[in-house]
RNA sequence: GGGCGCUUAGCUCAGUUGGUUAGAGCAGCUGGCUUACAACCAGCAGGCCGGGGGUUCGAGUCCCUCAGCGCCCA
């Protein structure tokens, strides 16, 4: 129940959505209205395991439109009486913020640099970029992300999301890293983290390991290069690796070279000696059905190297270049020198004129499109080299596993359901161990240092650990247990880890980090497993897939029980708005002051779930009227009620506004039950169609009893009924369009309509009859007449000499039960009554005054 | 190549287990200042529900197929 304000209500002359915002934002921020309540059990908390934004991505309508669908579920729910745990978090660790922070302040990290305090940026940026140490480019990473991050709250806020702003995290924070180091210790601990030096997709620009999950397939020009090894015939689209080759293989089936399997031929130019060998991923009817074995061109090398355990000659750098010297078994000889330390394209280059010269090249170059692994931000193709990095387990080597993490996915309710598929998918075509490894700078490293033995090699196998007590630590700079800091890279002493932690791996961790995992025990118990985590749709295969198998490996539980998938957001091409591009794309802020947060609320909350929504100004314009309407319906309704006490549901008599509530009581149902299922934009639109209805037909009818004309008895019922209808009305909206339905709260009602409970059955339960029917006949007769008036272009408030209504009994019932209204409504003189199959009106306007 | 989603009025979209004559808003057109709102109100017009085939008494809805668009994976 709504706990109305003694006296009169408070209604402006002119209301008006201007500056609601501001208003309304810092009121809450005040009185604590979002704040979480920390007495509160598990049985009575709703946690939400909000998606940290990157904070160094840039700000688009995308942004906002599935943060707002969260909150108008978060809001309903705390209208249900949940206490609302809904904290939010800034993704700032990573890679996008280091090449930020690289192109804003013109600096890269050298991490052989020693500290410098008093580091300054030049007034003006130079030409080259600055080389700074670490410890300098994290300060600088700190300082663009506390400014990046205002900008994300200042939007949050505009936009009304009802988060609890006393317990934001970032990804980077103390708290954080020491989540995340405790996870990674724990996985260790238990065998599910280990390191390994291993072939490592590898981006040659930003000089680290990727993820399977962070690779894309681009199609790029390739050309097949027919290349001679003694008599047979290879094709490859990458001869520059000819020096790399440890082997040839073909098909077991294919009958071409059945006879040569276990025999050997040597490679053109360097006289290597290979082995012909089988193995059934070989394509038969790719090239010439045979192909060259190389450490390692791509993915496919590695699998056959592997598995036919063939011995290492890797030729590519880190940076993308050739070796200087050649690898074992390899001679140093003229052809090696031609590409000894040059880059892969130039490399192919020369590989090409030598061996056209020594005609090993048949024909020319056979140009093909083909699929190119890329890192999904990166520029140039991704190389294959070997390197030690670290790994934690998720099916992609365990059969067992991967199914385990397949039976969690079913235990979780995914809305729309049909989004699991992509979970599916993404597991079943794991191919390996997750690598969690990142040679870069700005992120959580890993809490490990390895003795070094009396040559000052370190000692992979037997890592240290700090005490989880001791977390966070930076191995880099911290000294591990038992040593002392001189005892850093010295024979006999200690090294640090130097790699930090794949974002994802931090991130999967974001229940933990927020619901206090080890640190609050109490706000553990309370919050998790959390209620919802919401999130798009590209991320099911990082973020969703990492949350849950970390939930899995720790709490053998769910991080949640619920998970909604926004859609995307396209632009008026309905292509998908891209960070990258830059050009069209308008700033939220903007947008939300020329239409209202109201109405941008609105736009995003028709978007089904699920569902693509195109970025429409029209929508948000529908929804600006919307919050228009509610402020002036509520005026009138509210300038309706009298100075005296607002007559209860008692006083509801009158047929036609028992009828209102009847239909009240069913929107509500529909709309609780829209809500129960996630589907917030289904219960926006009952909601919206209901409320025009109301304005359009039930206000018009009832106005003049409301006015306090005639009977006072009609009267109080009028006013008892709009008084119900307004409250349930300005809740209903309310988890959507929260700054304007607090303005009109705070008209008539104590506290806050967002602690408000949610409408129930029970407040539109009256001792009159309820028929539903006689408020949508007397609309329909209501509308008859004003089409009589329209039609003869005639004002509304022409009279009606006589209106006849010809009916059914049931029909003709709802009439007079409505008759009063009717006419004063309609301006109707005399209204008659006949009986008849169908309704029809007829209506004879008086002459023009 | 495999999977998922989408295709309904000029535009943006609803259409909930198959069930009267397929809805809304915007835009368009015609009227109306009506003591909540002209940022408003009333009315009109506008659709082989992507194509084809099938199941059914009955299909926008279920099945098959084709086409286009988008996304994911290989």
């Amino acid at each position: 129940m709504s706990t109305p304000r003694t006296g009169a209500p408070r209604v402006p002359d002119k209301p008006t959505l201007d500056g609601l915002e501001e208003q309304w934002a810092a009121a809450w921020e005040e009185a604590g209205t979002y704040r979480f309540d920390d007495g509160a059990s598990r049985s009575q908390v709703f946690s939400i395991d909000t998606p940290p934004p990157t904070v160094s991505g840039s700000l688009h309508m995308g942004s906002v439109f599935g943060y707002v669908q969260t909150d108008a579920i978060a809001r309903y729910r705390r209208m249900r009486g949940w206490k609302l745990f809904y904290p939010m978090g800034w993704d700032d660790n990573g890679l996008p913020t280091e090449r930020r922070v690289q192109n804003v302040f013109g600096v890269t990290c050298d991490p052989s640099l020693p500290y410098d305090p008093d580091f300054r940026l030049p007034d003006e940026p130079g030409k080259d970029d600055i080389p700074v140490s670490r410890p300098n480019f994290i300060a600088l990473c700190h300082e663009l992300t506390a400014e990046d991050e205002h900008a994300f709250e200042d939007l949050w806020r505009r936009v009304g999301l009802s988060v609890d702003w006393g317990r934001t995290y970032a990804t980077i924070d103390d708290r954080s890293r020491r989540t995340s180091q405790r996870m990674f210790l724990r996985n260790l601990a238990r065998g599910e983290a280990y390191s390994s030096e291993a072939p490592t997709l590898w981006d040659v620009d930003f000089q680290t390991a990727v993820a399977q999950a962070e690779m894309e397939d681009r199609e790029r020009d390739g050309a097949y290069h027919r290349i001679r090894f003694d008599d047979i015939e290879i094709e490859t689209t990458r001869p520059e690796l000819i020096a790399a080759c440890v082997a040839l293989v073909a098909h077991p089936d294919d009958e071409r070279y059945a006879a040569r399997f276990g025999t050997t031929v040597h490679s053109p130019l360097f006289g290597v000696e290979v082995p012909v060998l089988a193995h059934h991923l070989a394509e038969p009817d790719k090239g010439s059905g045979i192909a060259m074995i190389c450490t390692f061109g791509d993915v496919t090398d590695v699998v056959w190297w592997r598995e036919l355990d063939l011995p290492t000659r890797s030729i590519v750098t880190r940076s993308g270049r050739v070796t200087e010297s050649p690898p074992s078994g390899v001679p140093d000889g003229e052809a090696w020198r031609a590409i000894a330390g040059r880059t892969v394209k130039q490399a192919q280059r020369a590989m090409v004129e030598m061996l056209t010269a020594s005609g090993d090249l048949i024909g020319d170059p056979r140009p093909i499109k083909h699929p190119v692994k890329f890192y999904e931000k990166g520029d140039r193709p991704l190389e294959i080299v070997t390197s030690r990095q670290w790994f934690i387990r998720n099916g992609g080597h365990d059969e067992h596993l991967r199914r385990a993490q397949l039976e969690r996915a079913g235990q979780l309710d995914w809305h729309p359901p049909y989004m699991k598929v992509r979970y599916d998918d993404w597991v079943n075509g794991l191919n390996g161990d997750w690598l969690v490894s990142r040679q870069r700078f700005f992120g959580v490293p890993f809490p490990v240092w390895y003795p070094l033995d009396a040559g000052g090699e370190p000692d992979y196998e037997a890592p240290i650990v700090p005490d989880e007590s001791s977390l966070p630590v930076d191995p880099t700079t911290d000294v591990p247990p038992g040593y002392e800091p001189a005892q850093r890279g010295v024979p006999g002493g200690f090294a640090g880890d130097p790699d930090v932690m794949d974002t994802w791996a931090t991130s999967s961790v974001t229940p933990q980090i927020a619901c206090g995992w080890e640190d609050d025990p109490a706000l553990f118990a309370a919050t998790f497993p959390m209620d919802l985590r919401p999130q798009g749709p590209e991320i099911i295969r990082t973020w969703l897939f990492a949350t849950l198998l970390r939930s899995h490996l720790e709490h053998h539980t769910l991080p949640w029980a619920h998970a909604t998938i926004n859609g995307w957001i396209l632009d008026k091409d309905h292509k998908k708005i891209s960070k990258s591009r830059g050009s069209n794309v308008v700033t939220p802020m903007a947008t939300l002051e020329e239409f209202g947060s109201d109405a941008v609320r609105y736009w995003a909350c028709n978007g089904r779930p699920g569902t693509d929504t195109a970025l429409d100004t029209g929508v948000m314009k529908i929804g600006r009227r919307l919050a228009i309407k509610v402020l002036n319906a509520s005026k009138f309704a509210l300038g309706r009620l009298g100075d005296g006490p607002v007559p209860g549901s008692d006083a509801v008599r009158q047929p036609l506004d028992a009828a209102l509530l009847a239909q009240l009581a069913a929107l509500v149902e529909t709309a609780t039950a829209a809500h129960e299922g996630f589907d917030y934009a289904r219960a926006l639109e009952v909601t919206e169609s209901f409320f025009w209805s109301f304005c359009d037909d039930y206000l018009e009818l009832v106005k003049t009893r409301a006015y306090g004309e005639g009977d006072p008895a009609g009267t109080d019922s009028a006013r008892a009924t709009l008084a119900i209808a307004l409250s349930v009305l300005h809740r209903l909206f309310a988890p959507f369009l929260p700054f304007v339905t607090e303005e009109v709260w705070s008209w008539w009602q104590e506290g806050s309509v967002h602690v408000a409970p949610w409408p129930g059955a029970s407040e539109m339960e009256t001792h009159a009859e309820a028929d539903p029917t006689v408020l949508s006949v007397a609309a329909e007769v209501l509308g008859a007449v004003r089409r009589e008036k329209t039609t003869h272009k005639r004002s509304m408030r022409a009279r009606v000499a006589r209106l006849t209504v010809t009916g059914p009994p049931a029909t003709l019932a709802a009439v007079e039960a409505a008759r009063g209204d009717l006419m004063d409504a309609g301006g109707v003189d005399e209204l008659v009554v006949a009986a008849g199959d169908a309704l029809s009106v007829e209506a004879e306007l008086a002459e023009e005054a």
